[in-house]
DNA sequence: TGACATTAGTTCTAGTTAGAATTAATATAG
DNA sequence: CTATATTAATTCTAACTAGAACTAATGTCA
């Protein structure tokens, strides 16, 4: 009979993670954008800018997604796209002036607001939480990889 | 200098919650079901029914999008809607003789398939993450609640 | 009991979401 | 060099999302 206990670990894991987005978004909304928005400012900052591929991987949002987001974001004035000089396929997304000097004044002011709620944990258990995560995150994927490769 | 050791936690927390999410979603998508459609037959299983309110409550699903949850399973013909007998405002969403004989099938088919990917992962460690994420859960509502009381 | 506040649920809006189909450009193999 | 496969991004669809405004019913308190 196999432990049920990562029944109560996948509860907490859902939990805490909204209770995070919550928290955040809250933040995030006074400024005058969506999370998702302010994830790609945030990603963009301090690049010369990177393709709709790159970013849609270090934000995890898909494909299909990012184009309506960085047009949103675009349409604000806040990004630019230009084509990539070496793929006709692709594009750069970058920052644009005013969207420069918005990352500068909120992006520091976001960490501020995280840094608060984390402020008492203690930093072993910062440390530790996040290798346990790693653990859980990669035999998540491995898993779902090998099921693939059954076909 | 405050520590930023909360950052890459952060990292962990959302892809390793992306993670669950996406393995989860494969299994439920081949039972013809979205996430949130699962959680509620979920919930509603070996129950008698409850209030959208409350069903709200355990899946994390807020009111509004809640309402079009359950219209889906109700046009499926998997729950039903009854009225409140001690309340005019409340009713009682509960599951078919359909939705039933779905839960039993695929409830367990699902427990199982998560059950494969946390297998090789130590009891001890499973036990431990789900502690540290409680407590992390606690300090961020905790501190959500200290700043809307600030007013 | 009557004014007022609260609560349950729906509706509305703007935005996000994943996946599938599509288009255009590039890479690869024969 | 050309047929074929792959890749980047967009478009499309169905569904989810939170929050705000709304309606109807219930609770509270003077």
């Amino acid at each position: 009979m196999p432990s049920t206990l990562f029944l109560p670990l996948i509860r907490e894991l859902v939990s805490s993670f909204q209770a995070f987005e919550m928290y955040s978004a809250v933040h995030i909304r006074t400024l005058e954008l969506t999370p998702p928005q302010f994830d790609i400012i945030a990603t963009l900052g301090n690049t010369t800018g990177m393709t709709p591929k790159l970013l849609g991987e270090r934000t995890l949002i898909t494909k299909g997604t990012l184009t309506g987001v960085v047009d949103r974001l675009e349409h604000k004035g806040l990004v630019r796209r230009i084509a990539s000089p070496s793929d006709g396929r692709s594009q750069i997304v970058q920052l644009s002036a005013t969207g420069q000097s918005l990352f500068e004044r909120i992006f520091p002011a976001h960490i501020k607001h995280l840094e608060v709620a984390f402020a008492n944990l203690p930093e072993a258990d910062l440390i530790e939480t996040t290798n346990k995560l790693r653990a859980l995150r990669i035999a998540l994927s491995e898993t779902a990889e090998a099921q693939r490769n059954l076909t």
